[in-house]
Formats: C-alpha cells, structure tokens, sequence
DNA sequence: TCTGGGGTCCTCCGCCAA
DNA sequence: TCTGTTGGCGGAGGACCC
C-alpha cells in the first residue's frame, strides 16, 4: 500500500521569505535590508512576507501593516507585486519539474514533489535536495528550504525545521523522536482554536498526543481528533496530487474607509461578478452558487449565499450578487468588506436542467466579444451601461 | 493591536422527500 | 393518512492554510 511506503521519497520545497526575497533581488539595495510586503503602512493592510532581517524586529506575516511599521520604522514597505512573483515562482517549478513529473504546487511559493522511481538518475534524496537549492540559488538567486520524508505532513514539518536554506531529513526510525517535544501547533490542521481545545484536555506537545490509546482523541474530538493521533504518530497517507480541480473563485476587497453607500457597493459587486464571470469563461467553467460576502465594521463576518443555474454571464451572476445584496443589507451598520465568490465549479453546464442557461447563453456572445476586445485593447476600454458612474465615464 | 485576500474543508442546522 | 426515520442538499459560519 503507499501508504506504507516508508522509503524517503517525498520532498517538501518551500522558497524562504518569497515575496521579500524577489524585491531584494530585483533591487540588490534592498539586500540586507528590513524588506516588509504587504498592504502600504498607514492603510488596513498587512504584511504579506518581510525579510529575515525585518523578521529581528518582531515583524511577522498576517501582522498588521500598522503595528509593522511601529515594531520596525526603519522598515521598507513595498507594495505587492503579484505579477512579478507568479514569473519567478514559474522558473522554480520549471527547476523543479526537472526531476519529478509528481509536482503538487501548495502555493505560490511552495510544493509537494514525488520522487518515488527518479533516484537512480538523480541519486539519493538527499542529493536531489542539494541540487534543486543549488540551482534556485544559482540561477534565480533565492533560497530555498528542502524538507525529505516518507509522507507530505513529515516532509512539510522537515522543511520548517531548519529554515532559511534549510535541508533537513526525517528518516522513519527517527520521525516519533522528533515529533516529540514540538508543541501541537506543528501538527497540519491545528490552528489557535485547536491548540485551545487541545490545551484543555492536557495536551500540548505532540508527544502529549503520541502517548495517548487510539481513539482517545476521536471519542472527545471526533474525526479530527483521529486525524491529529495520526500525524502525531508521523502518520499521514495522502498522495502527491499533481492536479486538483478549483472548486471555487471569489474576489473581494476592504475599503480604505467603511462604506454604506449603496450605490458604490453594488457597483463593487458589479465590477466583481464581470471580472469574475471574465475568469470563468477563460477557463471555460460555469458556477452554480453565488456568495456574498460582508464584513461590518465591529469586523462581524456574514455570508449569504444563492444556487443558480450553471452560468458564467455576467448579467445572469451580477443579478443574482445584487438580490443576495438587496436581501442582506439595508444600508447600516457600515461595511469595512465586502466579496462576491462562485463556486460549485463544472466545466460542462447542464443542458437539460432550468432555463436559467435560456439567459445563460442569450448573453454568452456578448460577453465573449467583450472579453475579445478586452483582451485586445485592456479592460477599461469597454464596459456595460451598470458599471458606469454619475460622471458619466 | 486591530485585524488582507484567495482559497479549502468541515460542521451544524433546517428543509424536504422517500 | 399520520408519524418517525433517514439521507441528501442548500445555506451559514468557522477554522485553517499560504
């Protein structure tokens, strides 16, 4: 079974302090630096990445920009430039992909690879390791952090263990020994709130969970619990998955200030639910529930949410967003977010289901001559009478 | 301290039909 | 016809990940 595979055959790649390391090497002034990416200081954002040299300071990712800038004044914000990190994160994969076809990218920055059968043209596992952050280095010049086991949550955790430019193994005999003093939290899955409840049962190292009799943690946390008793005990049968279908896709945005204009909010969900039905259609997918979104400004989180017939028109999704809307939300207490999402994702309508896809395909030609001319000429050259404002543009 | 954006997965609840 | 059970589904919310 390959789940019982114990040889060393899953490598974890993780590049280090991404985001930071791209601006430092696309402007060698920065190197050395305290390089904080994120949202600008003085706005709602917060750090994306910050170099290890920002990191000294206190300075950590999902923190906000604010608090950023008073632990680390001396700090250089740098604004996100996503483009940029898709085009070297693309020369990473390419390294990558030169020693496995078995590549399941986790993010942006990291991936799970399978080098079950590639060892005798590459060597050991160690060796393929050493080769892919000599080349990261040499020719992109970013560090990266190798991690080598025999499942995805043991050569994960191996990855982190020794970061930055890391390159560390956790061979089956050794991995229970290893787990041991680590505090929950290093378990996949175990957040604040797990931690918390994990907490109040007595445990908090993962060496708390080893030494507990199977189906403990099950019978008080159910399924999860299990979960967690298994990857204590370095237990974890998940494949590398090279290609995993998107179930959903979804946009949304904090305004600089709270909004309860109405106007301006449908309109935010208008010009969402174009960009987004413009993605679907790129990727020839349809989406059978709509999602909206609101943050008020106590920071209270709501969802409302509606199926529709599989569509990806933009009149037949903006309509559905605005009633979601008109239902939910009456004009107070303020809005600091507001998102639209799509999901139920099926690259195939039904045909024979509702006659909803009637309006689906009436507007599907003209919204596919608008994506033609938007991709020929940019997307502010052409848009629909309902995401014009007052001023008449 | 004051909390982004883009996702996935899980749980719970209510409704409905068999 | 009424009642109870069960399972599927939609909707909402929350935890977690990078």
């Amino acid at each position: 079974m390959a789940g019982d595979n114990r040889s060393l055959h899953i490598i974890h790649c993780d590049l280090d302090a991404f985001f930071a390391a791209v601006e430092q090497n696309d402007n060698p002034e920065l190197k050395g630096k305290p390089v904080i990416v994120g949202g600008s200081a003085g706005s709602r954002g917060v750090v994306s990445t910050c170099s290890y040299e920002a990191r000294k300071f206190g300075v950590r990712s999902a923190m906000p920009t604010a608090r950023a800038r008073r632990l680390c004044p001396q700090g250089i914000f740098l604004p996100v430039r996503m483009h940029r990190y898709l085009e070297v994160s693309r020369q990473v994969f390419a390294i990558l992909s030169d020693y496995t076809p078995l590549i399941e990218p986790l993010s942006i920055d990291e991936a799970f690879l399978d080098i079950s059968g590639t060892q005798k043209l590459f060597g050991s596992p160690e060796d393929i390791g050493r080769e892919i952050k000599q080349r990261v280095k040499s020719e992109l010049g970013l560090t990266i952090s190798v991690g080598i086991s025999y499942n995805k949550f043991l050569a994960k955790l191996a990855s982190d263990l020794e970061k930055p430019d890391g390159l560390c193994v956790i061979p089956h005999e050794k991995a229970l020994e290893m787990l041991r003093p680590l505090p929950v939290t290093k378990l996949w899955g175990v957040g604040e709130k797990t931690r918390q409840a994990l907490e109040h049962l007595g445990l908090t190292t993962i060496g708390d969970i080893q030494d507990l009799p199977p189906g403990w943690l099950m019978e008080r946390m159910g399924p999860s619990g299990q979960h967690y008793w298994e990857l204590a005990r370095g237990i974890d049968r998940r494949q590398v998955i090279t290609h995993e279908e998107r179930k959903s896709i979804g946009r949304e945005t904090t305004f600089p200030d709270d909004v309860d204009d109405m106007l301006l909010l449908q309109r935010t969900i208008n010009a969402f639910a174009a960009e987004l039905c413009r993605k679907l259609r790129r990727e020839k997918l349809y989406c059978s529930t709509v999602t909206l979104k609101l943050r008020y400004n106590s920071f209270k989180t709501v969802s409302r949410s509606k199926t529709i017939a599989p569509s990806h028109a933009d009149m037949v999704i903006d309509e559905a967003a605005q009633e979601l809307l008109r239902m939910s939300y009456s004009g107070s207490p303020p809005l600091r977010l507001i998102g639209l999402s799509l999901g139920k994702l099926s690259a195939v309508p039904d045909w024979e289901q509702g006659d909803l896809f009637a309006e689906t395909s009436k507007y599907e030609k003209l919204d596919m001559l608008m994506d033609q001319i938007c991709q020929r000429f940019g997307s502010q050259v052409i848009r629909r009478g309902n995401q014009l404002n007052h001023r008449g543009d």
